[in-house]
DNA sequence: CAGAATCCATCGAGATACTG
DNA sequence: CAGTATCTCGATGGATTCTG
């Protein structure tokens, strides 16, 4: 395999020789919490139709206010996600994903494929290791 | 773009047609940790060679034994990861990462790539974002 | 409606000390 | 050498209340 150099996030003296390999936390920072992917996946779904606070709210099972803010906030601060404030009454806010935050969904989709296709192996494997281990 | 379907590990109770979509923890539980892809991605760089504990802990800045062993544990667990033990004295163990385990790595080339080549622009963009608030 | 502000429980993770 | 076992602290995330 073609040496792969893991991202990184963080802000550190540059090592020498381009890019620093191995990342900081996880993939990338945000991309480990709980809820940003299936925000970024629940936008792209909707297509071109850019979808409310609370929309997004109603379709994403189990999320809070703030944590559907706390996400938003943190993926329009990395211009992955766009977002409309019509300063009507009662307030109406929009958001949409940027260009960038479909490329970065595309580019998911490799880990998510892989994913399906194992999880149910990995399940397994879980299932045998902790039966072996408690006795 | 096709209808992407985010994978979950959690249970519970099915859907209706096929895979619920939407990950319950960003894009797979341990996927997201601070250490685990560290720990593959040196495991992988060491190709055929297996590696002892003491020298992933080595290479691998800044991990402490304790994050290592648990890293290594959940790796173990999801067959990802293949343990090797010698009841020598002192104790040698021996690491390397399963088929499965190489398997993942690749599928998160795409994620990785994306995240080389837009990683400055998320910095740029955070500090755009940042200078706009504070005032 | 779309949040901001608090308060609080939990968990991840670091530091340290000990052991087969 | 390769772990365990504790302790602690800070971050994450949930519930609730308040507001422009």
């Amino acid at each position: 395999m073609e040496e792969m150099v893991v991202a990184t996030s963080d802000e550190q003296p540059e090592g020498g020789r381009g890019f620093r390999p191995l990342p900081s936390n996880g993939i990338c920072g945000r991309l480990g919490d709980k809820w940003t992917v299936q925000v970024l996946w629940h936008l792209s779904r909707a297509g071109a139709e850019r979808l409310r606070f609370s929309a997004l709210k109603k379709e994403i099972d189990g999320i809070t206010q703030r944590m559907l803010t706390l996400a938003l906030r943190n993926l329009e601060r990395d211009g992955l996600v766009a977002r409309y404030y019509f300063p009507e009454v009662p307030p109406r806010v929009e958001y949409e994903l940027t260009d960038m935050g479909s490329g970065m969904l595309r580019a998911l989709e490799g880990i998510n494929s892989w994913l399906m296709e194992n999880l149910s192996r990995i399940e397994e494997n879980r299932r045998v290791y902790d039966d072996a281990e408690q006795r």
